[in-house]
DNA sequence: ACTATATAGTTCGGTATCAAACCAAAGGAG
DNA sequence: CTCCTTTGGTTTGATACCGAACTATATAGT
């Protein structure tokens, strides 16, 4: 039987792992959500409120590192809900700028409220210590994928 | 504005990342694969070649950790692909048995001939040392969040 | 034995995601 | 100015995933 390489196989292991805690964490605190608010539609009304500037769906699609179509979908959802607005850019055609409605600040104030304390219990799966010490390892990891997709 | 507490943010980072390499490495491990191969569909037939035993829907599920269903679904597309079968189990008129077929063998031979090199060139991003130190970790994390859904 | 509960598996409706194909507008090279 | 390439956005088709509802079988409690 053939097998991976000690190396391979660690490789293996460690993005198996990040792709089960992603997918447990994120139906965890979709559940937590209000609104039925999703986590991709949740993490664009948090950018949009913590990120001052303007943003349009290609630099959000770039920022969270999903295609232009994946966006699309996201954004189209959220302005069923009413929680932003897209218009037209004045200066560029092609280009449109994503704005957060009034609903859309309440709606990210509620999620955040109602996810807060979620988020904290997993404080007893994990010291913050050891919290700090894998961040700088995985955003490493993070912008090599990027970097070479 | 409303913020999250500074572990609160830490923890909301590291999901984050998670989120993002799980993501990104789901979808550089597909683009490698054979056979339009997924990596959920590779997965099980690793599984079933790596880990002697019988395999029900019920226990790749739950060792895959995700629902019944998306197993049902996985593993209907297996089925029609004619990398493995599903038996009845003689001794349990509700369970089937999850069966490896000689193709199924050969295309995870392939599969994994043709994503190895792929994984190798991760060793870039991260080495051998920061890959095990995290490891430990982000398991713990894994089975607190399985443990507590 | 009968009933209640738990477990195995499927199905359904909805969202996220990708890749690929597409259109329209912008920018650069001649 | 015209052609070519790049960039912004949408659409389509496929897969994975969840939660919830459902059927059928098994097991436990009384």
């Amino acid at each position: 039987m053939k097998t991976l390489t000690p190396k391979q196989q660690a490789l293996f292991t460690l993005l198996n792992e990040i792709g089960i805690i992603s997918q447990l964490s994120s139906a965890r605190f979709e559940r937590m959500l209000p609104h039925g608010l999703t986590v991709a539609q949740f993490s664009v009304l948090n950018h949009l409120v913590r990120l001052e500037g303007d943003w349009s769906p290609a630099r959000l699609a770039a920022a969270f590192q999903v295609t232009k179509g994946t966006m699309t979908s996201t954004l189209q959802r959220l302005v069923a809900k009413g929680l932003i607005s897209l218009e037209p850019d004045p200066s560029d055609g092609r280009a449109k700028h994503v704005k957060l409605t009034e609903a859309g600040g309440v709606a990210r104030e509620a999620a955040l409220a109602a996810a807060g304390p979620s988020l904290g219990e997993l404080n007893a799966a994990l010291s913050p210590a050891e919290i700090d010490a894998l961040i700088p390892s995985l955003q490493k990891l993070r912008i090599w994928l990027d970097k070479h997709r």
